[in-house]
DNA sequence: GTCTATAGCAGGATAGAC
DNA sequence: GTCTATCCTGCTATAGAC
């Protein structure tokens, strides 16, 4: 069987989250995984294909936190807001987000497992905010995309920020800064 | 002289920006330097050292165009437009913010060059949200300190979401989602 | 101050045995 | 399927001539 195939998987998410694309070496994959070089070579066509396939899996599992997390039993601002309020590793940075700025997010491959969730989430918060502007939570001057954009932006921009600052308070208050913008927001527009 | 001494600098500057600290390799500021590996070594202790001398000069940069920007002539609520409207170049991401994800921002000697420039940002950006609430241009409800860091965030965030879309819409539109944000906070807090 | 030559080491992939 | 041995390349730094 390929038990070390899913060994290697998850030694490469986890150095992925860690190190990011770049920094992540097939020889500490193999040191974290406990799997030899033939393994590697075996199951995947080389280090991109490993990433490639570890990252679908961490893409899994945002959308599906994310989705849970904007499900529409609660009033739209609501969700919005618990979108805010997810738990988040401010220091060890966004999974996706951190690989923002490297080559890779250029590659061909890689790119669209990446970019293709970023815009599922601008999608889904784009009608969050318009569903919560119906509701008379925001107001209906404001352009949905623009708000969608700008909360998940305060939400990559935090991450950036306390990794530069070393310390989660600066991710804490962005997020916290955008929670009271929309309630002031939310308690004019009615 | 040192004429070699500017001209490796200044390849570093453009290379830190291009591809970021871990991805600057002294092979490639020598060539875009026309220099030899002795003038680096000469002048330098090592990449490192020749990065921080770099960055230094990147953050004066970006510190003179910042206070420039939000030069107190003009209303605080306007400023806090200017800084959001400061002319940016999405895809290439911002010189400092690249390099959060990196294990450089861990380092002794390069984390301060890039944290003490955030933090000016973020103490005169607090300022300036203050004031703003004086003028009666927004809400005195809000803490003046989080909607500082959130902007910030907005637009480190922005370059984040236009590098993952390959796209400068996304930072252009988070961007316009922020200014449209503070003038509806603006006109309903007076 | 600046150059070229070289060293030591790690990244990424291949070969071939078991 | 999994392993170890090996290869080639590029990164970072040092040595020593000019």
């Amino acid at each position: 069987m390929s038990s070390k195939r899913e060994a290697l998987i998850n030694a490469a998410k986890d150095l992925l989250w860690e190190r990011g694309y770049e920094a992540m070496s097939p020889k500490a994959v193999l040191r974290a995984s406990g799997a030899g070089q033939g393994s590697l070579y075996h199951h995947f066509e080389g280090k991109r294909d490993l990433a490639a396939t570890a990252l679908e899996e961490i893409g899994a599992g945002l959308r599906e936190s994310f989705d849970k997390r904007l499900d529409p039993s609660k009033p739209a601002i609501k969700r919005l807001e618990a979108y805010l309020d997810t738990p988040r590793e401010a220091l060890k940075g966004c999974r996706f987000g951190r690989l923002s700025h490297e080559q890779a997010i250029a590659d061909p491959v890689l790119n669209p497992i990446v970019g293709d969730l970023f815009t599922h989430f601008e999608k889904r918060l784009t009608a969050t905010v318009r569903e919560a502007q119906k509701d008379g939570d925001l107001p209906t001057a404001l352009k949905a995309k623009e708000i969608a954009l700008m909360l998940a932006a305060i939400v990559q921009g935090g991450y950036v920020l306390s990794r530069i600052r070393q310390d989660e308070a600066p991710f804490t208050q962005a997020i916290r800064g955008a929670k009271s913008a929309l309630r002031a927001l939310s308690t004019n527009s009615t």
